[in-house]
DNA sequence: GCAGCGCTGGAAAGCGCTTTCCCGCCACGC
DNA sequence: GCGTGGCGGGAAAGCGCTTTCCAGCGCTGC
């Protein structure tokens, strides 16, 4: 099988060219070629299926057309949602994008990153949330370093005191503004679903909700800690359940965490909102059509992993930019007055 | 910036021997190296934080560590989650996953594959499913051609004539299994929400759907295409209210269909399963917390991009292998008997 | 008329790695 | 003692491309 495959050499040897012209002319370099050659080895190209050796590329040019992305789970909406918008730009930039997941392992984090600085790679969006473990965090500012001091660029989603191209969503402002809306709806017993304590999206969204609860004179919140998932927020919602507290409106941070949360309460019997208020935060585009529909705080995800492969492609200057991506509170049927 | 990339040179040098004695240490070669040096290359390696250039690796091996994932739309769960099969096994296996997505254009997976070929990745799953265009076929066989050519593997998720490797998941049996079970809930008039026409997963199912009722003794359903989407699925049922049918038990062919006609049903008042059963197919883990319980046709799709991976990656023969997933039927609470 | 310039084409030197080929060394057997 | 292998190490030839540098040539300007 495998014929030979076509290369430079073969097309500018056919073409009665150098390799020098072939190259210039299959690679739109800044020195001009006479039209007749050019058309000839355009030509030749076309009629030997040439196709660039990659790597070859790559290897001449010190630099590649690969940009990473790093999520935690394909799978979750959220990442999807923001790797769809990664791929659009990317792709219209006519790059590739090379996808790595990390199973919430963040050192399958570090080791994501070395393999993308092993292919040159031009970019990387870290779209995982970053956790406050110092251990960890240093490991990877220390890859992050390595990676753009071999003159690659890096972005993250979500905060992250990392030095790097950053797009923050407004977390905080975010559940802070769905504390004071579920308050005007007149619940005085809130409970939130937070994920686990060490993940900084999971603590911005609590933070802010808790601020949010203060600034309409409401009690403190019970805050039950589960995995930042649909089981996560089933766990924690059974949690809630037994503790027989009085709440009336549960946060989940999460818009999955919250479906998962519903299930438990229909499961017990417990209706939403009648019974139980529950908001989650992201939409997630997919959930948007359960019943009741998913109060919750709208984050523009695709748009956001637009943002995040645009800051990393265009170079800009050596400051670290971030750009803040507000969110929108939606109350929708999930919950009611109180 | 742009510290120098440390290259092998340089750690051969270090460690005071050959190119190649240290390219033999740090590749696994065949080729034995004495301990003493092995360990002072691994040493000088390790303290000088030497990443082999991957596309260098690539060009001198003619051969390198991509694996292509091609899909219509990574934001559709379907693709998620045959996404997160694939990377699973492509990261086991220590390569790295390439993302395209084609937004359901032919022409993008063709151009996909032939910059996948550029790139010379080693093997590609085609999870987008086909069409019957006979155009767009042939320009993608041609490609596929090429890539083989070239020696990459190929697999394709969904039936595909295209004598790749494939995993075939019961589409035409599922559909007939759940008109059997829906017919024996004693619905007579059905209608179909299918995709396009051209499109062999959405035909098959219909196909299959048909054969079912046929075996049931009951009546073909009417059927209206629409688009494969969440949005197709919520005109088609629109458009089947609006023709003022009979119809009692509605099968759109996928999960995301049935949710976008529900939301449908929903607003015009219609009640699920009371006034109108509805059943999907897939069995899409994210939507199985929905409200009422959507009726499906399981498939297990991450382990459909498992077993996709796994077949282009163990060489096998030139024997094109098919893999046959069958689907199971699960009845929940949005259909009930008439 | 000639120095000087701008422009196009080609030769060749890499890019960082793998792998073939060769060399020197040692142990062994006759 | 010397031929034979086997084995570990290094030199060097690529892999397919980009890009620098140089050569040639037709013009312009004095």
């Amino acid at each position: 099988m495998s014929a030979r495959q076509v290369t430079l050499a073969e097309v500018a040897k056919q073409a009665g060219v150098s390799l020098a012209t072939a190259s210039r002319v299959l690679n739109g370099s800044t020195r001009q070629v006479s039209e007749e050659l050019s058309d000839r080895v355009l030509r030749t190209a076309e009629q030997l299926g040439y196709v660039p050796n990659a790597s070859a590329q790559a290897l001449a040019r010190n630099s590649s057309s690969l940009v990473g992305l790093v999520v935690h789970d394909i799978t979750d909406p959220y990442f999807s949602c923001i790797a769809a918008g990664v791929t659009r730009v990317a792709e219209e930039a006519g790059l590739v994008v090379v996808l790595g997941t990390t199973g919430r392992r963040p050192e399958r984090e570090v080791e994501l990153l070395s393999t993308l600085r092993a292919h040159r790679a031009r970019a990387v969006v870290l779209a995982g949330s970053r956790t406050t473990d110092r251990a960890s965090q240093a490991r990877l500012a220390a890859e992050i370093d390595a990676f753009t001091e071999q003159g690659g660029r890096v972005a993250c989603v979500s905060q992250a005191k990392l030095g790097t191209d950053t797009v923050v969503p407004g977390n905080r402002a975010g559940g802070r503004a769905l504390a004071r809306s579920l308050a005007e709806l007149g619940h005085k017993k809130f409970a939130v679903l937070g994920g686990p304590s060490e993940l900084v999206v999971a603590r911005d969204r609590l933070a802010g909700f808790k601020a949010g609860l203060a600034d309409a004179g409401v009690a403190p919140p019970v805050v039950i800690n589960g995995a930042f998932t649909r089981d996560g927020g089933y766990e924690a919602a059974l949690e809630l359940l037994a503790s027989k507290s009085r709440t009336t409106c549960v946060f989940a941070v999460t818009d999955v965490m919250a479906m998962g949360a519903m299930a438990a309460l229909r499961e017990r019997g417990v209706r939403v909102p009648e019974d139980m208020s529950i908001a989650g935060f992201d939409d997630i585009p997919t959930l948007r059509d359960t019943v009741p529909a998913l109060s919750t705080v709208r984050l523009p995800l695709e748009e956001m992993g637009e943002i995040a492969a645009g800051l990393v492609l265009d170079a800009g200057g050596d400051e670290a930019r971030t750009v803040r991506v507000a969110g929108e509170v939606v109350l929708r049927a999930s919950t009611a007055h109180n």
